[in-house]
Formats: C-alpha cells, structure tokens, sequence
DNA sequence: TATAAAGCATACCAATTGGTATGTACGAGA
DNA sequence: TCTCGTACATACCAATTGGTATGCTTTATA
C-alpha cells in the first residue's frame, strides 16, 4: 500500500542508507513520512513501523514531534538542498549556464515517485509556515540561502557581462527560485514529468532572454 | 487565538456573507479552516465552532468529511479562481496588459494574512495531491482552466502581433502559473509582502521582454 | 569488576478524531 | 388533521493520536 518504504526510490533522498544509526533511520524514516503526509498528519506510530524502531527508541533521541519536524527541516532537508542546487551552481563559471544545467540534469533524474511528492520545502512550507514559527524560520532560512547564492551568481554575472545590464539580480534569483518551486507544484498536481518539462523550458528561454547578446552569439 | 473568524478580513474571500444558509455557512467555515490548517488537520470540531452549526447539520449536508473537502474545492476555490483570474483576463485586449493589471491589483489588495496564508489552491495541491486522487483530479480542473485562459490569451496576442513570434503559448501560460504561484509560496513563508512585490516585478519584466517590440515602442 | 549513564523496549494514558444512532421540531401536501 | 420528508440537535463510540512512566540491556569509564 505505502510504496514509500523503499529507501533509494526517489530523487529527494537525503542521506546515505549506510551507517545511519537509530537517531539517523528515525530522521530519514520520517523525513520520508513528512514529505508524503505532512508534518501534522506525519504519524508516529507510522515512522516506528518504518523502521522497526520502537517509540522509547523515538523519545530517547527526541523530545517531542516538533523537535523531530525541526530537525528533519535542519538536518535532511536543508543539507538537501544545499547539496543538490546551492553547491552546483557554484560549479559554474556562468550562472545562466548553471542553472539551465541543473534543470536539465535533475529533470532527467526525477522519478514519477519524485513528481508525485513534489519539493518537501514545499510542502512543508505550505502546510507549517502559518502555524509554527519554529519551522517557517528554519524554511526560510534554506529559501534564502538558495535564492541569496543564485543573487550572487547573477552579480558576478552582470560584472563579467554574461547578462544584460538592465537585470536586477534580486529579481531575477526571485524569479527563479519562484518558476521552479511553482513548476515542481504543478507537476506534482498533474502527476506529469512533462508539465516538469514544459515549465522547464519556459525558464530556459526566460534565461537565454537575459542573457547578453554579444554573449549570446559567442556561445553559437 | 485564533484570528481567522471575522469573515470579511481576507482577500481569499470567496462568497458573500449575506444568505449562505446553514450549508453556505458550513462550507465558508471549512474553506478557511482548510486554507488555514490543510484539509487532514482541519477540525470538524473546529469548523462547527466557527459557525455555531451542529454535528448533526453538518451530516445532514454532506456524507463525511472528505466530500465536505471537496465540496470546499468545487463550490468555493474553484469559483474563485475563476472570479479572480480567469474571468477578469477576458476583459483586456492585450493579454500581457492583463496580466500585469492582474498582478498589480491583487497586490495592491491583498492583507498580510493573505500573505501568510497563501493559495489555498496550493495548500490542497501540496498536501492532497498525492494521497487522494478525488482531490488531485479537483484541483487539476482548476489549474487547467487557469492555465488555459492564459494559453488563449497569447494565441490571440500571437494572431494580433502583440508577442514575439517565437513565442510558444503553453510554455509562456505555465511559466506564468508556476511563477505565480511560487511567488505566492515565498511571501507566504517570508510574511512579507515585499517578496511579492519582488517576484511580481520580475514577471513583468518577463512580459514586457516577450512583448513585440513595435508593439512596446507604439504603447510608449 | 563495579557503577553510572546511555540506549532502548513495553505498557499504558488522556485527549481528540471522524462518524453514527436516535430523537425532535417543523413545514408542505393530501 | 394526519403524515411524511427535510432540517437539524444530542449523546455516544471506536480508533488513533502524541506523550509518559517504568522497566531492562548494553556500553563506556573509573
């Protein structure tokens, strides 16, 4: 009935299986039971039976459901994204190229698992960010440190001319960040890798659009 | 503790107070406590305490709580997204003028607890979509009307040359949606409306790119 | 080897959940 | 006036929830 009791099925995985530990299969175990339920209908008993843990095991490592939510945003969730879009991009001598690199390479990779469960920042976001000021703060920590490394991206782009000069890298990096998470939604609801696609290739072309045009004719 | 009862302090307001019956009231009730705490979280408890309804009533008009839910999507969400961006796009010649116009209003108009709680179509999307197909294929409806306004909009404008040749009219429609709503995702956990301010900008930078040339000169 | 603490396991608990069974008030139609 | 269906109201229920109290091992340390 769950499918989601497979560690290495879909593309959001956090963690190594190897060498997790207890604390470390409770965190991963319900990590994946948040992004498929959300925090509040995340249940307990339902993380136990993932693992085969027993809850003095849970109450040991945690001390309650909040600290164990808190710490799946600051421990998997937020290294996550640190690793799969704010390191990349620092990969790239230009951030446009960067950028339509990733949205390439992790469209490739999704799985229809990943498309179903959409972006855990997301879902956490939509759900918690109203209710608990304990987790808004630590989302939007991770929301900023994404959008603050593609701001940078972009100001270093504008010093080497690779943009237009009429772009402001606050904007474009909000527009960014904004297109993907809204494409991620949408596939999500459609269950299709193709909205994915579709809304990918929207962003594609925005970039290219502000890219600089003497830059734009090198690179053909 | 709660300040979500008044009826009138949001800009998500989907009907009007006045003649609701006992089953307009029960289900304005359960939008919000929806669009505030997701649909499995929403209390029945709670939602007969925001209108004095009783438990009987309440099953009275509907089977159980998961038609309740989507009663919520069809009659109220649906029917405002609807009233609140497909229907006002049809009145603009220009669908970019629309658009722009669409987005500066909503701005103008939306309250901080607009803000923080967002879309309530992204809400249901995030936390439904992947474990209750009823739900999914509700919001779908939705999103596909919304998306295809917009896709109309710019055949039109493509026909009219009032957009860049180039242009494809799905992919620049789910652009469109999919910023919007991670523009509303990222103010919705920042609180501040100044990200919405950010975000909107960046999408009319967007539209103006794609906008004709002749056709920008001839407006200025 | 003695001891303390960390790492778990079992059993239990109050509170809340969605849902139901039964009863009642009332207005329309025959 | 009798009846029938609509529109509620009250009281109750099993199941699940997060959380706790109390135990037992194992491991590190002195």
């Amino acid at each position: 009935m769950n499918n989601l009791t497979d560690k290495n099925i879909y593309w959001w995985r956090p963690l190594d299986d190897r060498e997790l530990g207890t604390r470390g299969e409770i965190l991963f175990a319900a990590y994946k039971e948040i992004h498929w339920q959300g925090f509040q209908s995340a249940s307990l008993s339902n993380i136990l039976a993932r693992t085969g843990v027993t809850k003095g095991a849970l109450y040991h490592h945690f001390p309650n459901k909040t600290e164990l939510g808190y710490a799946v945003v600051d421990e998997v969730i937020s290294e996550h994204i640190r690793l799969s879009f704010v390191e990349p991009l620092l990969e790239f001598e230009n951030p446009i190229d960067g950028i339509i690199e990733l949205i390439q390479s992790s469209g490739d990779a999704f799985s229809m698992t990943d498309v179903e469960l959409g972006c855990p920042l997301t879902v956490l976001a939509q759900e918690m960010a109203p209710i608990d000021e304990g987790f808004r703060i630590r989302l939007i920590k991770i929301y900023d440190l994404w959008h603050q490394s593609i701001t940078d991206g972009f100001h270093l782009a504008l010093k080497n001319g690779q943009v237009r000069d009429d772009i402001d890298p606050d904007t474009v990096a909000m527009m960014i960040v904004a297109t993907m998470e809204g494409a991620m939604n949408a596939a999500k609801v459609a269950q299709s890798l193709d909205k994915l696609y579709l809304c990918g290739n929207g962003l594609i072309q925005y970039l290219e659009l502000i890219r600089k045009k003497q830059d734009k004719d090198k690179r053909i």
